[in-house]
Order: C-alpha cells, then structure tokens, then sequence
DNA sequence: ATAGGGTTAG
C-alpha cells in the first residue's frame, strides 16, 4: 500500500467518526493528510470544516471553505458558528447573509450564533430581523434558539435609545446588506426602543420548554438592569417550576444583596452555595467577595479569596478592589504584588481599582510606576483609569499633572470633572475649582453629590461663605439632589473655620434629618466603612515622605531613623536660620504642665519636621519636597515651614489630612487660612 | 445558549 493510500483511510476514517478527534494538534495533522490525498467530495469538506471549527480554528476552517463551490449547509453554519466563536461577529453575520442569498435554509442550532452576534454588535433591528426569520421558519420552539432570544432580549434592555450605539434595520431576506451597514454607520434607526419586560417575558411565555439556562437568562437580565425585585420574584418562579438555582443563578443575585447591603441574604446564598459545592466556583467567589466589600466585611471578603485553590484575573481584581474599597490599602497593593507574581495579567479594572489606594497613601512612585504600566498597556483613554490618575496626581501633590492628564481626556463625565475639581479644591486654588465646576456645567454634565462636596472643600479651604451659600441653595433647586449628610458637615465646617460659630450652630438646627434616611443603603455603608477607616487611624501623629522610591515614616519626638544624628544636626540648623528670620516658637497649642524649654523641644520635633529635615539632607539643593502628615499640620510649624522654604531655597508640599500647602520663599498657598 | 470585578467625597 502506498503512503497516499494509507493516508486516505485514515482520513475517511476520521470523517466518520469525526469527534474521535480530542485535540487541535490531532486535527491540525488530520489536515496535512487530507491535503495530501485530494480530492474529496463537498460533504466530506464540510465535515472537516466543522471538525475545524469545533477546535475554533478559523484560518483552517476557511481556507477549506473557500474551496467549495456550493457549500452545503454544514460548510456555512460552521463557518458563522467560528467566526462568531473568534470575535468576528460581522463576518458571521455576512456569512449568514450569504448563505440565505444562496437559499439555503437555516437550521435551529444556527441561530444563537447569529443572535448572539446581533448582541455583540449591538445590532436590536437586525435581531429582530433574525427573531422573524426564526418565526417564519418554525423555529422559535426550539429551546436553544429560544434561550438565544431571551438572552438578546435580556442584553437590549440595558441600551437606551440614542445612547450612542448603531443601529440599522435591514431584512434578512432582502439579500446582502453592504459592510457599513452591518455596522451600522448610517445608523437611521437610532431611536431604537427600550425592550420592555414583555418582550422577554412572551418570548418565555411562547417557549414549550424552559430550562434552568432560560431562567438564569431572564433572571441575569432583570438583575443587570437593576429591577431587583423583579429578578428576585423570578427565582422564586423558577423554584415554583421545579428548576433549583444553581452557579449561575447565584452569581446574578448576589450582586443585588451587595446592592441591597445585605449581608444575612448574602450569607444565605453563600451557605447554599457551600451545600451544593458551588462556593469554589470563580463567579460566585467573586460575587461574594465583592458582596461581602460592600457590606463593610472585608474580612470575610478575605476568607473567600483565600479559599479558593485557582484563582483567575477576576478574583484578583475582586479582592484589591475590596480592600481598597474598605480602606485597607497596604493589603490592596501587597495583593496587586501578589497577583502579579502569580503571573496573572492586570487588567484596565485593575488599575482603577487599585490607584486610589497610591492617592490616600500618597505614594507617588507607585502611582507613576502604575501611570507607565497603563500607557504601555494601552489603557489611556479609558475613563475609569484617567479619572482615577487625575485624583491620584491631585492626592499626591502634583495638580499640574492630573490637570494635564484631565486636558488630555477625550471626553469627561462628572466623574474626571469632580476628580480634577476636588484636586483645586485640595490644593486651595478655590477660584479655579469653581471655574471648573461652571465649565462642567457648560459642558452640559450635571453635577451629582460628590461634585458638591468637592465644591464647597474647594469655598471651605478660602473661606468663600457666600459662595458656597449660593452653591448650597442651587444644588436642590437646579439639579434636584437634596443635601444629605456630607454637605451639611461640610457646610458647617467651611461656617466654622470662617469663624461663623453662630451661622454654624443655626445651620446645623435646621438640618434635614429626614435627608440621610432617604439616602440608598450603598451609601449607607460606604459610610460605615469610612468611619471605619477614621476609626482605625488611632496611630499618633505621623508624617511620611518618599526619598529614592522608598517611603521613610516619622512620629512626633521619633529617634529611630538610622539617621537620626543627621536629622537632629539639621533641625538645629535651621532652627538657628529661621530663628534670624525672626522665628519665635508658638508654645500655646496643645500642652500645659510642660516648661517653655521641653515645650520648644517638643514643638521641633514634630513629626513633619522631622521628615523635612531628612528630606533636606537627602535630597540634592533646590528639589521640591513633599511631606504627608495624617493630621493637621500645627500653627507653629506651620509658621517654620514657611521661613523653612526661604532659607533652603525649596518649594515645599505638605498634605495633611484635610489639604496641601504649597510652601515658598516665605509663604503658604493657603495664606495662612486652613 | 446563561453568570463574576472598576473611577470622583468625607
């Protein structure tokens, strides 16, 4: 027997019994055989394509396509089948185009391909278009083409019309549309319709047979639109129809007591999940952490994360995204360190979630070091990711870099603009902020709470009453949001630093207490876990500043620095210059019981003077230092600091908890108001 | 054919 003889059994045999293939290499060498022993008939091609297609190997599948005069209906559908499967939605959908102009008829296990497609695409008229073709062809019984259905369905009622996606109707049966219209360039039916409830309930109602993938859809559907109720009531029907919830249920409803903040549902589904072993599955393990996030129980996010034996880039991201979420920073980055040794790709979420954690930290190498890791990444013009750098440039004392990225955006919601407002606000420059926030409201963006607040930070840190009294009235009046909680407080602040006690005290009166009960549970705990936050702060005074990418930590009176000595020389130092300058130490603040000479000891002590001190002796002459300090910087340090930059020549950033103060030749950006 | 994670505030 020749090798091209043995060659053509094997194939035949293979054609036979064409799922006998297990993997890509076994049919990749399937492949060499069959071109070696051509000719074979179109059925036997169309086999192999579909052998092909199954592994999801495109380029195979259609250059043996392509060599078919009249492909038969396998040919076709397995090509719409792989193309849909790769990513290329458009081709699948010309293809099937195409092949309805040759008068081929579909058959049922065609169409979620193409549905799918339609979803893909964003395409509802052609869908519909589809739903028809499936009708006249009998087969909208067919339980996979009616999941197909629902789901398309399901994904259309988060589209709101004119959102910006295209559309364009054209009749399946009218031959082949062109390119761009598939796409929808020309996009004439953009007022497409909402999809109602109904639609999808009477495609349900018309199906002779549901299973739990028809439940799990509509339910999915209703969860990610937020009707809540709705896809509750649904899992409650599904068990009245004998169908128990299982992974994928469980996913699609716990996101809605992580909405809700309610922990006793969540933790029941999490025991069902344990009692039907579902609680190592990725989704659900995520949906948990993420649950448990919001709830303000990080901890048990944690044991989630930890139980789980493989982990995927999404509970990574679960995980960083809870703790920095709850405040717990430094387990967010050693987490992001973790995923990355674990060789775990970052992703565009990653970053977002992760940056705020360098912005409250203030660890601008990290920052910047993760701002590289995005433009290499491509992930610049994301709007999650761009907002976040703005705040995190903002936070760590460069405003002129989060104002460069925020210039560099395409387009900006209310989100970036409270971002880069908030960072003015920060940084004292209150005239800009407000500019800002008129421009946000040419731009035709409308403000929300946050921007509120960022508001009256930005009225508080100059002491603009006024203004901020016009803000207050007007955000009820012309955006309709009720002052809640956070803008009274803020509020109140700005009247007393203003020193107007008496106008603060009235205020506070006439707070609308009914206001914080009308708020949604969401913030109801973010709220919790910010006083969680302030809660765990009991550590003293501290300030921190970053030399050589390395984060170097001072508390009040703190010898521990290696090099203290140092230290210790160079405060006396510039004690002696700034005492020239007329520096008197400002002993009223904070004790008593102490004599004037331990008062001035203590006073140069400070944490934030330490930490000027080191940053002085370690970095070259004329480099900006930027301090961080987790309370308010005093009055007298305040007043040292600013003789500090005119006798060292240095432009000096301190953050404190509540701003920046830029310090230079001998004065404050604050003017002495904070 | 169905499911999970993100930015702005105090």
């Amino acid at each position: 027997m020749t090798s091209n003889s043995t060659a053509k059994t094997l194939v035949k045999t293979f054609l036979r019994t064409p799922h006998s293939l297990k993997t890509k290499f076994q049919a990749k060498q399937l492949l060499a055989q069959f071109l070696k022993t051509q000719p074979y008939s179109p059925s036997s091609i169309s086999i192999l394509i579909s052998v092909y297609s199954n592994f999801n190997l495109l380029h195979p599948s259609l250059f043996l396509f392509n060599s078919l005069n009249s492909p038969p209906l396998l040919a076709w559908k397995s090509i719409v089948k792989c193309y849909a499967n790769s990513g290329h939605f458009l081709n699948s959908l010309t293809c099937f185009v195409q092949m309805r102009s040759f008068g081929i008829y579909p058959d049922p296990n065609m169409f979620p391909f193409v549905l799918k497609a339609c979803v893909f695409l964003k395409n509802l008229r052609l869908g519909e278009s589809i739903h028809g073709c499936v009708i006249r062809l009998g087969l909208d019984f067919d339980l996979f083409t009616g999941n197909a259905l629902l789901n398309m369905y399901a994904k259309f009622q988060s589209l709101q019309p004119n959102g910006g996606h295209k559309v364009f109707a054209f009749n399946v049966f009218d031959g082949m549309p062109k390119c761009d219209e598939l796409c929808g360039t020309s996009a004439q039916e953009k007022g497409a319709s909402i999809i109602q409830l109904d639609r999808i309930t009477k495609v349900l109602e018309m199906m002779p047979k549901r299973d739990v993938v028809s439940w799990n859809t509509v339910i999915a559907g209703n969860a990610q639109n937020g009707m809540y109720e709705e896809a509750l009531r649904m899992v409650r029907e599904m068990g009245n129809a004998n169908m128990k919830p299982d992974s994928f249920t469980l996913s699609s409803v716990l996101p809605i007591f992580a909405e809700y903040v309610d922990v006793i549902k969540g933790k029941e589904i999490h025991g069902y999940a344990i009692r039907h072993w579902f609680d190592s599955d990725f989704y659900i393990a995520s949906s948990l952490i993420d649950m448990y996030a919001n709830c303000a129980r990080i901890e048990d996010s944690c044991s989630v994360f930890n139980l789980l034996s493989k982990r995927d880039d999404i509970s990574w991201n679960s995980i960083i995204a809870a703790c920095v979420q709850n405040g717990v920073f430094d387990e967010g980055l050693k987490l992001f360190r973790q995923m990355l040794t674990a060789e775990v790709k970052p992703r565009d979420v990653t970053f977002s979630s992760i940056m705020p954690a360098c912005a409250y930290l203030t660890t601008l190498h990290l920052g910047k070091q993760l701002h590289g890791y995005i433009i290499r990444g491509g992930f610049n013009d994301n709007m999650f990711i761009a907002s976040s750098l703005v705040d995190m440039y903002a936070k760590c004392g460069n405003i002129k870099a989060a104002r460069w990225i925020f210039n560099q955006m395409e387009h900006h919601d209310m989100v970036s603009w409270t971002a880069i407002i908030m960072g003015y606000a920060l940084h004292g420059h209150a005239h800009d902020a407000l500019l800002l926030f008129k421009q946000m409201e040419m731009d035709g963006v409308k403000p929300n709470y946050v921007s509120y607040i960022a508001v009256f930070t930005a009225c508080s840190h100059a002491g603009l009453t006024e203004e901020a009294w016009r803000y207050f009235n007007s955000m009820s009046r012309n955006h309709g949001i009720k002052p809640g909680l956070e803008h009274y407080a803020a509020m109140a602040d700005l009247l007393g630093r203003a020193g107007k006690l008496e106008e603060a005290y009235e205020f506070i009166g006439s707070m609308h207490t009914a206001s914080t009960a009308a708020r949604r549970w969401k913030d109801a705990a973010k709220m919790r876990i910010f006083m969680k936050k302030k809660g765990i702060r009991k550590e003293p005074a501290c300030s921190w500043i970053e030399v050589k990418n390395r984060v170097h930590t001072f508390i009040s009176g703190d010898k521990s620095h290696p090099l203290y000595d140092r230290i210790f020389e160079a405060l006396k130092d510039l004690l002696e210059q700034i005492e020239r300058e007329g520096y008197i130490p400002d002993t009223n603040e904070d004790f008593h019981d102490v004599d004037e000479e331990q008062k001035k000891y203590i006073i140069f002590s400070h944490s934030e003077r330490l930490a000027l001190a080191f940053g002085i002796i370690s970095t070259p002459a004329g480099t900006t230092i930027r301090i961080t300090k987790n309370i308010r910087v005093c009055v007298d340090c305040h007043t040292a600091i600013k003789l500090i930059s005119k006798v060292v020549q240095r432009e000096i950033i301190v953050r404190d908890n509540s701003r920046f103060h830029h310090f230079k030749d001998g004065k404050c950006s604050c003017r002495d108001y904070w």
